[in-house]
DNA sequence: TATTGTTATACTCTATAACTATA
DNA sequence: TATAGTTATAGAGTATAACAATA
């Protein structure tokens, strides 16, 4: 067992704030009745209007899955298939205004569950880890 | 629609960086043919040998879907069921050999997965992003 | 012929409720 | 009586393969 090395605990640390930051979503999204995917789902659609296909690459997952998906956040009233215009094949997919109004109380929600943890830190260096992210994510 | 806050933006920033480390993680997982909460049953095993129901607390989860992880991961030989000394009723759960060797090999390849995006930040702020993680998961 | 989406099927993850064995 | 774990059941998420409609 050696010492770990410097980019392995920065490794770590990703790690960790990814599950808590996974664990609040996962959270706020169960309490709303939903799964992390259809939050996903609807946080994508708030600025988009995609087809069922461009939906599931956006996810990285199968048509036939996003069908499922569709349907079921259909059935709750959160979003609405629209034939496509230019293709008689594509099935567009947009929020309702229910949907559009879930999405954006649990984005609110999400910030309210990451503040406590943000505010563990100083505001400069709030805004350093801010930055540092944005970089290496970009 | 107002421009958003400092620390909207760092819970963006540590969302981004969520789904990117998740995404790793599942995506590694599955090319064991595992899924994301059976690497985790794995990672938690590395240190530690612990009862059916500690293991489902750990991860959040019923003593029911802990029993379905388990049977799955010991038909693939990744971990053992180990009657407990002190409680008949209890069950120990351990890594096998191959079970500890997966658990290396995904964890090197996480870091593997994980290092081109840590290495778009020089060293000096890789130390200085991870030393802001770890205050704020302190 | 190729593409879009759906359907059928199968497996995993998950929870709830009822149960067995042990404490 | 309470607790540890299992089983039965049900629903969601996921993929693969076969299919219909359209391009």
């Amino acid at each position: 067992m050696s010492r770990p090395s410097e980019d392995d605990r920065l490794v770590d640390a990703l790690g960790h704030a990814a599950f808590l930051t996974m664990g609040s979503l996962t959270d706020l999204a169960a309490d709303a009745g939903l799964s992390l995917t259809q939050l996903r789902v609807l946080a994508i659609l708030r600025d988009r209007r995609l087809r069922i296909g461009d939906l599931a690459a956006y996810l990285g997952l199968e048509r036939s899955t996003m069908t499922g998906l569709v349907a079921r956040a259909s059935a709750k009233g959160l979003l609405a298939r629209v034939a496509n215009e230019q293709d008689a094949r594509a099935v567009d997919v947009v929020l309702t205004d229910e949907g559009r109004a879930v999405a954006t109380r649990l984005e609110a929600a999400m910030r309210a569950a990451m503040l406590p943890h943000a505010e563990r830190l100083p505001q400069a260096d709030r805004r350093r880890l801010r930055e540092l992210l944005e970089r290496m994510l970009r």
